[in-house]
DNA sequence: CGTTCTGTTGAATACCTTCAATTCGCGTGG
DNA sequence: CCACGCGAATTGAAGGTATTCAACAGAACG
């Protein structure tokens, strides 16, 4: 299928691969559809491959013993997960869950790693993958260590901001989802959302948020100032 | 200087590189010399190259404006740090410090990337290297969220009890950097200590801990208990 | 129109931090 | 060799932030 070949063109971690390359991806690439709420994979599970999204949305999470979830990343149309299985351990560090109707694409790791050694520039686009996702995660270590839960939520407004160009910012997740990968409980968030509200910070239309006042976000976010 | 050839050799990032291979790092590479408590990088600096430390201890942390700090890694010899830098991004993450006196090797960045081009063992060690990162990195998210801080020690002491394979761990760092690894403080790390004691699950000799009670520190690892 | 999931609000509690005061340990200099 | 001094570690009391438990309101969906 020749469909196949222009949607993984379309994946940025495959930018620069000529058309034979592709070929030879797409050769090995296997399709694969999980509805809402479907498990990709579970934590501890044998990891033969990578996944990349071509539609719809996965969250990758921890669970503890209670039952509690930490999101560590929500994944959307044209980003590759689970590319640690590949390079690192024998099973998925993480669980996996398709939180709308999708589409994925998996890439069974030997065959991968086999097209990775035979083309630099996919072994360079992989390394600044998982390098910007060790950076994202530095980040949430410093934001779960470092800061208050006002200051996290503030932050994450303001990256939100930034990277839609507008003060009418889209959730694109559940409230609930956002308090796990806030490291927080539902509670604790719609608390703070309400104290910010009170505060002329924002405006709460379900999951469309206004910023009304991005100075006094950043204040919180940098802890200049508390709620 | 075939001494720093040979020093190169010993670093697992290497392994399986050819003497020619060993060599053209080795030109490229500078050695440097840090004191006690010397800065290497600053968050934000400019990021040249990656490093790696042949002798002495380095810690990578992030701080928070109030001046708290959240040690993200401590690195010993053999190890690389900062490859972070040479894929993704043009400055640091992060601060790096040495935490005794150290040498280092600096391997600037652009160099560098043409030896991993050049190079698919060199490339697929290092992607080794940053997944295996990456996973730990996760843990620490999972670990601060999901568990308090009793788990998070006793985890830490399973992990050296597990690495060290005896049941008198040292440390090898001070109790206020553990505190900062472990994303909390030494007034907090102090009173667990002593209720870990008190419970018999272990003994206290200042850079040594003894482990009693492997079963308890594990129950209060996975949260079936608590202190 | 009812059922279910999501989100909100209140009261009680738990955990951790802050601040302050000692104590301990250890390297340095007398 | 001992005494001093300084940083590291410990302990206590008070306070703050987030979680838990429970009840309820609201939105989404069949």
């Amino acid at each position: 299928m020749g469909n196949i070949i222009d949607q993984l063109a379309g994946v940025s971690l495959f930018d620069g691969l000529s058309p034979q390359e592709l070929e030879a991806l797409a050769a090995i690439a296997v399709v694969d559809k999980k509805g809402k709420g479907e498990p990709i994979f579970a934590e501890g599970d044998e990891a033969d491959g990578l996944y990349i999204v071509l539609e719809g949305r996965v969250k990758i999470f921890k669970l503890s013993a209670e039952g509690k979830e930490q999101i560590l990343h929500i994944f959307g149309a044209g980003e590759p997960f689970a590319e640690v299985a590949v390079f690192s351990g024998t099973t998925y560090p993480a669980h996996a869950e398709s939180l709308a109707r999708s589409q994925l694409v998996f890439l069974p790791k030997d065959k991968f790693v086999e097209l990775i050694r035979q083309n630099p520039s996919l072994a360079m686009n992989m390394l600044a993958s998982v390098s910007r996702r060790l950076k994202q995660f530095a980040a949430m270590i410093e934001a779960l260590s470092l800061q208050e839960v006002p200051g996290r939520l503030a932050n994450h407004f303001l990256l939100l901001f930034d990277q839609q160009g507008t003060g009418a910012i889209q959730l694109g997740i559940t409230k609930g989802q956002l308090a796990s990968l806030l490291g927080t409980i539902p509670e604790t968030l719609s608390r703070i959302l309400s104290r910010m509200i009170k505060q002329g910070l924002i405006d709460d239309q379900g999951a469309r948020i206004n910023i009304l006042d991005r100075e006094g976000l950043e204040e919180l976010a940098t802890g200049e100032k508390r709620l």
